[in-house]
DNA sequence: TTACACGCTTGGAGCTACTCTAAGTCAAGC
DNA sequence: GCTTGACTTAGAGTAGCTCCAAGCGTGTAA
């Protein structure tokens, strides 16, 4: 599967995967005779997971750490899972922050619809 | 008020309330006698919806946008509450974003779990 | 009165995480 | 042989901060 294939299946752009790769975030993606990328279905599943923890605020410092012990074997499997733990534990932050900026929006939209006599911001 | 109360209360960095300013993202603000900054009470309020909308992902150039109509007076007051209940939506489609993503990680957790002959990435 | 600290000012450099562009290679179809 | 299209690289450009240096004005302390 080339790039662009890879790339409709996981969500990241093209450049955006040649970017993950140079920055050190993929495992060894596979070439073919004609020099181009060869993405293998553990690649895509690699990618897709990326593209959840990108869309989900992680960093790359993380992901890149992430996938040096990915690259390291199965002796940081403990690692990895704190990892994964933890920024579920962030998601909990985000969704209180939606739900937070949810209530802010609805009374500012409140304010604009009362026509009070002075100008509202 | 100058900027370092600004600042905590509102929850932006001094630097980032700077650049806001420079950026066309606030309404006109104060000046004392010694040249720096004074912060209104209604300041603050904008400050803190910016703090919200940037929280929760709002382009800059949608704040820029939204900053323009609050200048040009109370006829604006409908596309701004467009924009805002737009931005509510948004709210929606991130917040599955945060449960999609919740799945992905303790399907990936639980992977971790099962000691598999393979190695598990 | 001089000394130093503190909080503010500006302009500009540096950073993260992409995103786009230019210039080139290679294989397939006409 | 020529064009088209997908790929390649290096490197420039962008968004949105974040930090830093150099400087100014006020307040306390010696």
């Amino acid at each position: 599967m080339q790039i662009s294939e890879a790339s409709s299946k996981c969500g990241l752009s093209s450049d955006t995967i040649r970017y993950y790769e140079k920055s050190g975030m993929l495992p060894e993606v596979g070439r073919g005779g004609d020099g181009n990328r060869r993405f293998s279905q553990e690649n895509i599943e690699w990618l897709t997971l990326l593209y959840w923890l990108r869309e989900t605020g992680m960093s790359m410092a993380q992901m890149r750490r992430f996938t040096r012990l990915a690259k390291a074997g199965p002796a940081t499997v403990s690692e990895r899972r704190r990892i994964l733990m933890d920024h579920s534990e962030q998601l909990h932050v985000r969704r209180k922050m939606l739900d937070r900026c949810e209530t802010v929006l609805a009374v500012k939209i409140a304010s604009y619809r009362e026509r009070s006599p002075e100008d509202r911001n």
